[in-house]
RNA sequence: GGUCCCAUAGCUCAGUAGGAUAGAGCGCAGGAUUCCUAAUCCUGAGGCCGUUGGUUCGAAUCCAACUGGGAUCACCA
């Protein structure tokens, strides 16, 4: 149940009921309408422009247009009051009836409440991560893996069909920099002095293990071998390996994937599939052979005009045309790409999303084109970039250098700040904002982190059932009717409470249409914060308090109000995918 | 140079598909626990929403230009 969604149809229907908007019906359309909470709370419960917006086509002002349509609301039952306001604003008071109404049905609906249907079951797909499988994943791939979990947890909310993605890129030369540097590791296991790693080569000591499982299984088999040999084994066990530890990580993020989809099955049996791709681009007349300008600004030192084959993406969108094939014959990266662009929409997604890092930017026109080409127009695709995240430990920046194997894991950061604080701190910021982050701050001092405030709301809305159990032995807290008794609710204080949460179900279809994640972090602050006031107005006035032993129908529609907080706080915080624990330790 | 992201309180940031007197946290000044966890709450000070134009009943929000900051530019992956 969507407060906003069922006045603004109660509201529609007042308006067809209008003389002057019967009249010209045909002149006016509804479009522009918005039914939407007051910013400030003062003014009502609900506001809508429609007077504003109908007032021109109707030839008459806005305040008298307002002043007739807040007349014929008040027939409405639920309507406890209407004013008209500033420039012909409408506000509408509700009714306490309606409050305990809608209290009862959030209740009532539990953990579906909030669940919406914009989506309409259409299939998304949501890539996210995507890192390389060279290594464990360091604190740069963290916020796109909680942005992307989030944002398809979400659009899951929020009726989508949705397929978490992870795009495995084993095929490349980076791919063969990983088995030299294993078998390396390989030949030190067999008690070979390597020395210092070649530069070039990946040094850290996450491939010992690695080495050391290759020489337990092979003995010195692999060193007696040509390149050619070799080279595959060691890479299938490297991507292997590495996919496990990658896979670790994720999951010390709570970050699950339905699909890890490798780049190497693209290449296999010839390269198939991609060659079907970009037949099929060549079909609808995208491909052709020629060279292309020399790149703008900076001249690279070695650059030479040759031919390519090329994607004529200039058609579709992009800068400038995209090489498939190198001049050696070989594919490109971005050919892959178009073959598996190809895959995912042949599987039959309507929407695809890519949740990149600020560093693909570049990238994003080229992935546009291909969708168009690929789909002739008909695929939805969206590239979310994430910006950088900055470290900080005691305001210092933590400096990182990849090359030498001195970076931060995201492990580390997991490890030390926790895993619900590392996910609510990456989706509580716009994921298009630069996004520092304070080891110190985070830990040190937990009110710092805004994940804290939130569970701890949860809590102490358990707190309060653990509180009834005292004050009524005799009463079975965990089975009483609590969408039954909604009608002792009637503090001012309390229908507050109420309208915070019957906001969540808009607030869901917003964020999930503009998908950012990060307004149902936002949100889930200020349902916490509504609560901790109302829980401290109880301190001043006793008559307040959610559990009053010398009332016992009060304090169980309390405990409704409570439990409906406290399945609200829940709902968000699995869609950040962080806890909602029963207390705080 | 081209493209993309950004500019809001001293600091870090929200601002709900253009709405009313622009909000929150931190920090600062003051206050609240005989009582459900003070990991909380309340009050106050603090603003030319980068600049200039445009669009309209109405702009922090949309458009253009400019200024300033960040990312990026490849037959790499």
């Amino acid at each position: 149940m969507n407060l906003f969604a069922d006045f603004e149809n109660r509201i529609k229907n007042t308006l067809e009921t209008i003389d002057i908007i019967k009249e010209k019906r045909g002149e006016v359309d509804f479009g522009r309408l918005t039914v939407e909470p007051p910013r400030d709370a003062s003014h009502g419960d609900v506001a809508t422009n429609a007077a504003m917006v109908l007032a021109k086509p109707l030839g008459t002002n806005p305040r008298a247009l307002a002043d007739i349509i807040a007349e014929a609301l008040k027939a409405d039952a639920d309507v406890s009051e209407v004013s008209v306001a500033g420039p012909g604003f409408i506000n509408i008071r509700l009714s306490t009836a309606y409050w305990q109404r809608l209290l009862s049905t959030v209740i009532a609906e539990g953990v579906n409440y909030g669940k919406s249907a914009i989506g309409g079951g259409r299939k998304a797909n949501v890539e996210y991560v995507s890192a390389n499988p060279t290594g464990p994943m360091h604190v740069g791939h963290c916020r796109g893996a909680v942005v992307g979990d989030a944002l398809a947890n979400l659009m899951q909310f929020a009726g989508y069909d949705v397929t978490k993605e992870y795009y495995i890129n084993d095929a490349g030369g980076q791919i063969e920099v990983l088995a030299r540097s294993v078998f390396l590791r390989y030949r030190e296991a067999l008690g070979e002095d390597i020395g210092d790693i070649p530069a070039g080569l990946y040094p850290g000591d996450y491939l010992v293990p690695v080495g050391k499982a290759l020489a337990d299984e092979y003995g010195p088999r692999l060193h007696t071998m040509p390149d050619e040999e070799w080279l595959p084994i060691v890479k299938d066990k490297a991507v292997d390996a590495m996919m496990v530890m990658i896979r670790e990580d994720l999951e010390a993020l709570n970050v699950h994937h339905d699909v890890f989809f490798s780049e190497r099955t693209l290449h296999a049996n010839g390269a198939q599939r991609i060659r079907q791709a970009i037949n099929d681009l060549t079909f609808k007349g995208h491909v052709y052979k020629g060279t292309l300008p020399p790149p703008k600004g900076q001249l690279p030192e070695d650059w030479e005009d040759r031919e390519q084959t090329l994607f004529r993406s200039t058609e579709v969108g992009d800068d400038i045309d995209r090489p498939l094939i190198k001049s050696d014959g070989s594919y490109t990266y971005f050919a892959a790409d178009v073959a598996y662009f190809k895959d995912k929409f042949d599987r039959g997604y309507d929407e695809m999303i890519y949740v990149l890092g600020a560093d693909h930017g570049g990238y994003v026109k080229r992935l546009d084109a291909v969708a168009r080409a690929v789909s002739d127009g008909k695929a939805k695709l969206t590239v979310l970039l994430c910006q950088l995240v900055k470290l900080f430990r005691d305001g210092e920046p933590v400096k990182m250098s990849k090359r030498s194997g001195d970076f931060v894991t995201l492990r580390e950061v997991v490890d030390e700040v926790g895993r619900d604080s590392v996910r609510f701190m990456m989706l509580y910021r716009k994921s298009s904002e630069p996004l520092d982050f304070d080891f110190a701050k985070v830990t040190e001092q937990s009110k710092d982190n805004p994940v804290f405030y939130v569970q701890y709301a949860h809590a102490r809305c358990m707190s309060v059932f653990r509180q009834a159990r005292d004050a009524f032995p005799d009463m079975d807290v965990d089975s009483l009717d609590l969408k039954g008794s909604v009608g002792d609710i009637t503090d001012p204080n309390e229908l507050q409470l109420i309208a915070k949460l019957a906001e969540y179900p808009r607030l869901v279809e917003a964020a999930a249409q503009a998908q950012e994640p990060h307004r149902v972090a936002f949100y889930l602050y200020d349902l916490a914060s509504s609560f901790h006031a109302h829980w401290n107005k109880g301190k001043e006035s006793p008559d307040l308090r959610f559990v009053n032993d010398k009332n016992r129908q009060l304090s169980v529609a309390r405990l409704g109000l409570v439990h409906a907080v406290a399945s609200v706080l829940k709902s968000g915080l699995a869609i950040t995918g962080t806890a909602a624990p029963d207390e705080m330790r």
